[in-house]
DNA sequence: GTATTAATGCACTTCCATTGCATGGTATTT
DNA sequence: AAATACCATGCAATGGAAGTGCATTAATAC
């Protein structure tokens, strides 16, 4: 996983065992992970670290924040060469209503959606619920 | 205002001084509001009555909860004979970027969005972030 | 290896949301 | 109208997520 140094110094952040391990587990994950999600997964690190590395990640665009109005933030890896600030390049996110997870939907790109005159959109968040394909039996 | 009390009665719910009150804040504004904005509003009730009532009016559908992103639920009142709770009814919601309020794009309903095969659709929350009307001068 | 700079750990804080329980008020029954 | 049942309110306390200050430790640069 020579890779991922290779992100972080690109990225001009320091190459630390946590960082890896937190990197790691997001890779591993196929959805979104809260903050208590990789408490959990490291519970002998301390919270702050854990904290302080996904604010890290966020700022880098190694990571993006989910907001998938379940009131906790979410967040999952970035793909490679993405433009997650550009708001041309946004995905959509799914959650599950039965299973309660949630997932970058990374090839469904948010259509236009037209604003009443004067009004200027900026940046558009959009999350579809019900239910996903592991809970529909598909 | 005795349109209210029969609404209320329709509901199923008691009149109360309180619940007038908060009802017609709502309807003044319009914009969605916070729980603290009717905690300003009025600074004599107590902070648990208001959340209680506002709890009570989504639960019978007088008002519709709003995740804009910001981190703390808003609140608006539904439209006359709205569907809230179906997902062919869903308008949008504008978050100013500027003056950080947000308003119910009632009538630009939300636009049929496609989900991979095996995943089933049946909520979308859709925010559009930018500069509103007032703050882009037109 | 030393200096510099950034990451980590611990303690503490803030803010919003939510609940338990006692009390007060409104509607319903007799 | 009095008694009862039911619901609304007020106060106090709690929980959970997010964020900050500061001392210590580790990673890079020289
Ligand atoms: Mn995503
Ligand atoms: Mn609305
Ligand atoms: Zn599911
Ligand atoms: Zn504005």
């Amino acid at each position: 996983m020579d890779n991922i140094e290779k992100l972080f110094a690109s990225k001009n952040i320091r190459v630390t065992a946590m960082r890896l391990l937190i990197y790691k587990f997001l890779a591993e994950k196929q959805i979104a992970v809260t903050l208590s999600d990789i408490e959990n997964a490291f519970d002998k690190a301390d919270r702050t670290t854990l904290y302080r590395t996904i604010k890290t990640f966020e700022e880098k665009v190694i990571v993006h924040q989910i907001d998938d109005g379940t009131g906790i933030t979410k967040y999952a890896l970035c793909e490679k060469g993405c433009n997650c600030d550009i708001e041309t390049d946004l995905h959509l996110h799914f959650h599950c209503n039965n299973c309660n997870e949630t997932i970058c939907l990374t090839d469904h790109k948010i259509p236009q959606i037209k604003v009443p005159e004067g009004f200027v959109s900026e940046n558009v968040n959009l999350v579809v619920k019900g239910i996903c394909d592991k809970c529909s039996g598909y």
